[in-house]
DNA sequence: CCAATTTTAATTGTGCACAATTATTTTACA
DNA sequence: TGTAAAATAATTGTGCACAATTAAAATTGG
């Protein structure tokens, strides 16, 4: 019997765990400013991009409407977001960030260093993996 | 402003999104065999050591009574484990595999080649990522 | 021995993920 | 132009994750 099967043998198992662990990381420091880890996936693409619709928020972050719509309507309720039809695309929702979902950029500033801080890894082994990490998702990307 | 903040520049969201990823592609496998990916985990756990606690089981998996006890109802339901109290500790509940549990091993042995086929790296490139992977969730658990 | 503390699961409540379906709007094209 | 097909969100339903609380059993210290 081969012992691929074994839990301690897969790759699947660590990515997964460290995934919920390094978001765990981010929790303390999210709830004070009010947000999930994936409500401040959806904050830095709007730092960034200022507005965008649905689909394209799905396809950046790999995301369908299922999770996204209530997601987002939670961030509107907060008051980070506002959310409504696109005049030209009816089908679209344009979600956009209001000045309170601006303000909060500030105060996001420090996350990443407290991050990097508790990951206990050099600058370069940090950017060594998330481009490795990267490039596996792009080529498993083109497969599917 | 640091870029630090930029969406593409993090670790944690090519993390979080290839595991995603990979859990998505054990999915359609593991609908076959009639269990979600962290059932399959369970399994594992109880292929190679029959019957364990749900303490045990939250240490191995890093998950807590709140995700197990529930899962593991399913899981009983679907005939796969059996769940009992400790005779020694009434406190403890002990999770063991099933005749059906056992049979579901067989159906299982390709599953990792499948999704090696899917991964699309060599065995050298996987358990070297696997290994650092591991290596970084002992160094920051320490640190908990 | 007994009360205080600790350990172990279960429960409760919130928020993702994601498949499948539905509803609406837009596009294509005969 | 009018209708079939495609695109876009929303909805529905199931199953994790995880914090916080509760309940019961075991351990410890006096």
């Amino acid at each position: 019997m081969s012992d691929d099967i074994r839990l301690n043998n897969q790759l699947c198992f660590p990515l997964y765990a460290l995934s919920r662990q390094i978001t765990g990381f981010y929790r303390p420091l999210l709830e004070q400013l009010g947000v999930t880890y994936p409500q401040y996936l959806v904050m830095m693409v709007l730092w960034e991009m200022e507005s965008t619709s649905v689909k394209q928020l799905g396809q950046m972050l790999w995301l369908d409407s299922g999770t996204l719509t209530p997601l987002l309507k939670r961030m509107e309720a907060s008051g980070l977001i506002a959310r409504e039809r696109s005049l030209e695309d009816e089908r679209s929702v344009i979600v956009s960030i209001t000045d309170k979902g601006r303000l909060l950029e500030r105060e996001a500033e420090k996350i990443p260093t407290h991050i990097k801080c508790r990951l206990k890894m050099s600058d370069y082994e940090i950017i060594t993996l998330r481009d490795h990490l990267k490039k596996i998702l792009e080529t498993t990307l083109e497969s599917e």
